[in-house]
DNA sequence: CTTGTGACCCTAA
DNA sequence: ATTAGGGCCACAA
């Protein structure tokens, strides 16, 4: 059988992939946040990782902070740009500024 | 096609 | 809290 996929997702297939991430982030209003596996859970993939990807590509004009790990924390690196935005948002914070974490339990944005 | 990389997630010690 | 290992997905070369 022919290897190559069909016409109709072919092509495009990954990179809507990229559009509907931006998508799903964008829709995170402020305040609020969402792990990278609750993204990719919505566009009904597994890869929390694919998310970081096109985040770490075509993320820089989104609201990135809006999109967090599982533990509570924004990407490595980013943590104290992150705490900026956080506050100006009034995002739900757990424990001190030094190791701070967004308290998911409240500010966890389900689609 | 294979391989390497990454703004990750989970479990264990 | 920290380190280590395995797993998952998508992209770039």
């Amino acid at each position: 059988m022919n290897h190559e996929p069909d016409p109709a997702r072919a092509g495009h297939a990954r990179a809507d992939f990229v559009e509907h991430v931006l998508e799903v982030v964008a829709a995170i209003p402020p305040g609020r946040v969402m792990t990278y596996g609750d993204v990719a859970a919505a566009l009904g993939s597994a890869g929390a990782r694919a998310v970081g990807q096109v985040m770490a590509r075509y993320g820089s004009d989104a609201p990135w902070w809006r999109v967090i790990r599982a533990g509570g924390l924004p990407p490595r690196g980013l943590e104290d740009r992150a705490l900026v935005h956080y506050r100006s948002e009034r995002t739900p914070l757990r424990g001190p500024r030094a190791t701070y974490r967004v308290d998911l339990a409240k500010a966890r944005h389900q689609p």
